[in-house]
RNA sequence: GGCCCGGUAGUUCAGUUGGUUAGAACGCUAGCCUGUCACGCUAGAGGUCGACGGUUCGAGCCCGUUUCGGGUCGCCA
């Protein structure tokens, strides 16, 4: 007989009636009848019922087992009568009648909450807990499914010829993108390696080595705030770069495997493929953001041309949207003035006009009286409206507008239930521009300095900068970034041209990206990639609130890992060695 | 860094206009109970109301400061 068990705690059926066995896992609960004592053990696969009763000398200390508590029964596997069965469990129709029941870890400490689904526990004491949380089933499964998710998506890549390769985690910093995280070297005083935000050199040095066809499950980190959908510090991508290949070609070998991913792994209604694609502009336009939510319905609409000659003082020399929400007749009064009160407090939009159309077309609300007969008629028109539905309004300038009005578009879908929470809805954002304004008015990169603008040199020579568009996409499902890649730029030539009109010199990449510049000067292929999010991919997938939830050990919100201590101080001698000093700790 | 919300028992929360001894559920402890599986029943323990200061005869509640947490914006090539 094996020393801890012979049977996990999912595997013991009616054909084990009358054996011997043994198992061990964490006592989940304790039932006791008084005499007769019932105790569910849970291992890492299921749950077994084991039962002792008044004729055992042990039954008092068995009922008296701190649950949680880790133990090995050796029992004979009985069969339960018919009335007795559970049928929630794989194993509810047998039984462990205890022999022998030994503490193998007892729980001396109170447990910092109770270990079970309901998640309703604050979320950094869980963290400081996080092995105790992942106890409860719902974090196992989760845990579970994206060993599986991984798994698979090795599969498929490795069975389209691609390569996995590991690139390093020691490199150093580069100075686009978000924070670098650094690291000091002792060797080398006062230099620094930074950890890789994505292995975006590497792979397109791999392409420069002859490796046709790149992927790799790649941590990539970034010292950035965190989001619902945002975890800080380290997250997973499935990193992958093809040479000789257009976007096309990156579409055409992606699309099957997210697709068939997301069919495998949930019940979920699946878009099939091939994706829709929808140009930066026009997303934004339509959706008021680059990553829409394409479950709801709802369409915004550009009608400032008719407010040109309308005297309405707040669209005064404002663009103005609008959005049509059909069918919206019976909602009542403080759905209307809910969604101003959400625009004025969390948007803090100026106001959100609304107009009801009523059953003789007329409108009503409060700015009805302000709008002409031929601006309502052109309005229905574009909307496609009719009697029941109504129409909001967005007035706000430029840079604000599309943005404010793709907030109020998701909140109306949300209120009014139009999110079809059965569905993946994936889609391309391409074309995006190469270039744009920062804050104080610089001209920058918009996405990637890497990006192979559309049409070439000569795009980059004879158009104005915020006209040139990227080869330059996105994967998006359900309103979330699932995916950023792009049309890699191997040209030097182009390489120079587009970093000059940004104002940096050739000087510039041959300091800061010299292995990538000079390589390309060795003879690039062409070449394209993506990377999809997988940490994202698995949240989709588990329907999960929160990234924390799919991932084994997060940091906090705050980027601190509340159970090891980290980040924290370290000795002097360690930061002697690094050749570092640090100043002004209170 | 800005804005919003929150901190009351081990956990999740309630706590009225500022007024006697701060409550509930779950968990915990003890007892009863031989077919439970969210077992049931009875009893009990458990609180620096985040911290500091102020107003008041009196503060969990009002005011100020601070701290911690969550969300969001900035940020995330």
């Amino acid at each position: 007989m094996k020393e801890y068990r012979t049977h996990t705690c999912n595997e013991i059926t009616l054909d084990d009636v009358g054996k011997k066995v043994r198992i061990a896992g964490f006592v989940e609960t304790i039932r006791d009848l008084g005499g007769l004592v019932f105790l569910d053990i849970r291992d890492m696969y299921g749950i077994t019922q084991v039962v002792t009763s008044a004729e055992s000398k042990d039954v008092d200390i068995i009922s008296h087992i701190p649950v949680q508590s880790v133990v090995t029964v050796l029992g004979t596997v009985r069969k339960r009568s018919e009335d007795t069965i559970n049928l929630k469990l794989k194993t509810g129709k047998v039984e462990i009648y205890i022999e022998e029941i030994k503490i193998l870890g007892k729980r001396t400490k109170t447990l910092p909450f109770e270990i079970d689904d309901n998640k309703n526990v604050r979320e950094d004491l869980r963290l400081k807990y996080r092995y105790l949380d992942l106890r409860s089933e719902k974090l196992r499964e989760n845990l579970k499914l994206r060993a599986k998710v991984i798994q698979f998506l090795r599969e498929k890549m490795i069975e389209k010829d691609f390569l996995e390769v590991q690139t390093p985690i020691l490199t150093a910093s580069s100075p686009e993108g978000a924070r670098d995280y650094l690291v000091p070297s002792r060797l080398h005083k006062g230099k620094f390696y930074a950890l890789p935000q994505a292995p975006q050199q590497f792979k397109q040095l791999l392409m420069v080595a002859g490796i046709d066809k790149y992927f790799q499950i790649a941590p990539c980190f970034r010292d950035e705030d965190a989001r619902a959908d945002r975890a800080p510090g380290e997250f997973y991508q499935l990193d992958m770069e093809m040479a000789y290949s257009t976007q096309e070609d990156v579409f055409e070998v992606l699309e099957p495997v997210i697709y068939e991913t997301f069919k495998k792994f949930s019940k979920k209604e699946v878009v099939k493929p091939p994706f829709r694609r929808i140009t930066y502009r026009e997303s934004m336009a339509k959706y008021g953001t680059d990553k829409p939510d394409l479950r709801n319905p709802l369409e915004i609409v550009d009608v400032t041309d008719l407010f040109e000659k309308i005297d309405l003082k707040a669209f005064k020399n404002q663009l103005v949207r609008i959005i049509a929400t059909h069918d919206v007749k019976d909602q009542p009064r403080s759905f209307f003035e809910g969604m101003t009160d959400f625009a004025i407090k969390d948007l803090k939009a100026k106001g959100l006009a609304w107009l009801r159309i009523m059953d003789d077309l007329s409108l009503q609300g409060p700015i009805a009286k302000f709008i002409p007969e031929d601006a309502k008629k052109e309005m229905l028109k574009r909307t496609n409206s009719k009697e029941g539905d109504c129409i909001f309004f967005i007035a706000e300038h430029e840079g604000i507008v599309d943005k404010l009005a793709g907030s109020v578009r998701d909140e109306l879908g949300k209120r009014l239930g139009l999110i079809d929470e059965n569905k993946f809805e994936f889609c391309w954002i391409t074309d995006f521009p190469m270039y744009e304004y920062d804050e104080k008015g610089k001209l920058t990169f918009c996405h990637n300095p890497f990006s192979m603008p559309q049409g070439g040199l000569e795009a980059l020579e004879t158009k104005n900068p915020l006209e040139v568009i990227a080869y330059q996409y996105d994967l998006v499902c359900n309103g979330i970034e699932l995916s950023s890649g792009a049309v890699r730029n191997h040209d030097p030539e182009i390489m120079i041209k587009a970093f000059e009109i940004v104002g940096y010199d050739r000087k510039y990449i041959e300091e800061k990206f010299t292995a990538m510049f000079t390589a390309f000067q060795f003879g690039a292929p062409p070449h394209a990639g993506i990377a999809p999010g997988i940490d994202r991919m698995i949240m989709l997938l588990t329907d999960s609130e929160s990234i924390r939830e799919v991932i084994a050990f997060p940091l906090s919100g705050r980027a601190e890992d509340l159970m090891m201590g980290a980040p924290a101080t370290v000795t002097q001698e360690q930061l002697k060695e690094l050749h570092l000093q640090v100043k002004d700790i209170q």
